[in-house]
RNA sequence: GUGGUUGUAGCUCAGCUGGUUAGAGCGUCGGCUUGUGGUGCCGAAGGUCGCGGGUUCGAGCCCCGUCAGCCACCCCA
């Protein structure tokens, strides 16, 4: 980072991402994108703003939409909030427009956290992420999990976990409240100020990381034992298709997850190469509820996030998904000076090839050394002498192979046939 | 919000127990070569040492504050 003088820079834990490193964003977006729409999953774009209350529907005990919400006052008075999180957005969308279920969508948003920043946690990050609305099967919970365990494969990670866990349905939960709340009162002095949250919402305690709660928590009662039949052979079947796709997973009863929302799977994506606190890569659950709650008809439905700034430091952990090479096929150098050489780039741009050239005048020489630094497979040359006899000279500047001339008005197709063979 | 830690050129860093003109490597730009890059040689630009205050004859170095970065708690992607 520069030192900080009087010069502009990004608020705090907002980053700008600067080629060649963003090339890598293009590569991570475009693997997501090709995924999720093999899977029958469409793109959903939602406004970067919504009216507060969409976001507060999330639950009044999640410290995302307690204190961590970027909030303002339009100028009609309208009270908005900056994206927090990507589900809320969706089910507020599939209220609005009603479309046909199961409404299967996949989405890239930025999200906005009023934390304090620390490796792996920014103030804006970026999450991809599906959702499908309107469906209650365990075969889809294993299709949304299995979107996401193919997509992190895809980028070439090796070293992740998938933990699982359910929540349970409504009847499920309101049983196991009790018992937990009654063991947390029990360990009152433990808890400390923590008792509030504990009463608030007894699952939140959970999953906490604290070493001095560890024996506490291990020995807490489970979720599972309190599962509904009903709830229980959900997440039975869950299980059974991801061992059918031969997805490894873990259960982690203690695996909550922050959104009031969930019910029923919910599930995370760990990195074991990231060593540092904040190893989760993906996460999601079931939301039976949500649409409900926000005025619209029942629909069961449920959706993952993953951070790419996360995933791009666990490819970093374990030294997959490199910056690709520049993919430039031509750099054009112009000895003469004319117009052509304004006309030739263009050409060859037109023409499917990814081409640039210096200016500024420069010498010989110094187009060369920028030929060399684009990363270009050859130079095209235009000079004098090839000129008058319709040429033009193209150098292979990844080879020693002799410059060859190639026609003027060949060059492009000659460029494309090399790329190809290249390529093949 | 809480705690720890760091802050010297674009980047990575050096700078002795405070001592006078703050250095290196890389990068950038120019030259050796305006018809040939990658390696070489020469040179240049670029710093109010994060900012403010204090201590001192004197502060990049010590003290206080502040801002920012990093890391951790909380929580999450």
């Amino acid at each position: 980072m520069p030192a900080d003088r009087n010069v502009m820079r990004a608020p705090k834990g907002m980053l700008d991402v600067l080629p060649p490193e963003s090339a890598r964003w293009i590569d991570v977006i475009e693997r997501f994108a090709s995924r999720a729409e093999r899977f029958a999953y469409g793109l959903l774009l939602t406004p970067i703003v919504e009216h507060y209350e969409v976001f507060a529907r999330v639950g009044e005990t999640t410290d995302i939409v307690r204190k961590e919400m970027y909030e303002f006052v339009d100028r009609g008075g309208r009270r908005l909030a900056l994206r927090p999180e990507g589900t809320a957005p969706v089910v507020r969308a599939f209220v609005q427009h009603r479309p046909p279920t199961p409404w299967k969508v996949w989405y890239l948003a930025p999200n906005f956290r009023a934390e304090q920043p620390q490796a792996g946690r920014y103030r804006q990050h970026w999450q991809l992420g599906a959702e499908v609305i309107g469906i209650d099967d365990p075969d889809i919970d294993v299709e949304v999990i299995e979107l996401l365990w193919g997509f992190c494969h895809d980028l070439g990670l090796r070293d992740v976990r998938l933990l699982v866990n359910s929540m349970g349905d409504a009847d499920s939960r309101a049983r196991y409240r009790e018992v937990l709340l009654a063991y947390w009162r029990a360990h009152e002095a433990l808890l400390g100020d923590e008792m509030e949250r504990a009463e608030a919402n007894p699952l939140r305690i959970l999953d906490s990381k604290r070493s001095d709660w560890l024996e506490m928590l291990e020995r807490a009662p489970q979720l599972g034992e309190y599962l509904t039949d009903a709830s229980a052979a959900h997440f039975e079947r869950v299980q059974e298709g991801l061992r059918a796709l031969g997805i490894p997973f873990e259960i982690a009863p203690r695996l909550v997850r922050g959104f009031d929302y969930y019910t029923s799977t919910v599930f995370e994506l760990t990195s074991g190469a990231l060593d540092t606190a904040q190893n989760a890569i993906g996460g999601g659950g079931r939301y039976d509820r949500l649409a409900e709650e926000m005025g619209g008809p029942a629909a069961p439905s449920i959706g993952f996030g993953s951070g790419i700034e996360r995933l791009l430091l666990a490819c970093d952990a374990e030294g997959v998904l490199p910056v690709p090479p520049p993919r430039l096929d031509a750099f054009v150098v112009d000895l003469v000076g004319v117009a052509d050489t304004t006309r030739l780039l263009a050409e060859l741009r037109e023409s499917g090839l990814a081409a640039d050239r210096a200016y500024g005048g420069r010498s010989p020489k110094k187009q060369f050394t920028a030929a060399d630094r684009s990363g270009a497979r050859w130079a095209v040359i235009v000079g004098p002498d090839e000129a008058k006899r319709g040429m033009v000279a193209v150098k292979d500047l990844r080879s020693d192979k002799p410059q060859c001339e190639v026609r003027r008005e060949e060059i492009a197709a000659w460029l494309l046939t090399g790329k190809d063979e290249a390529h093949s």
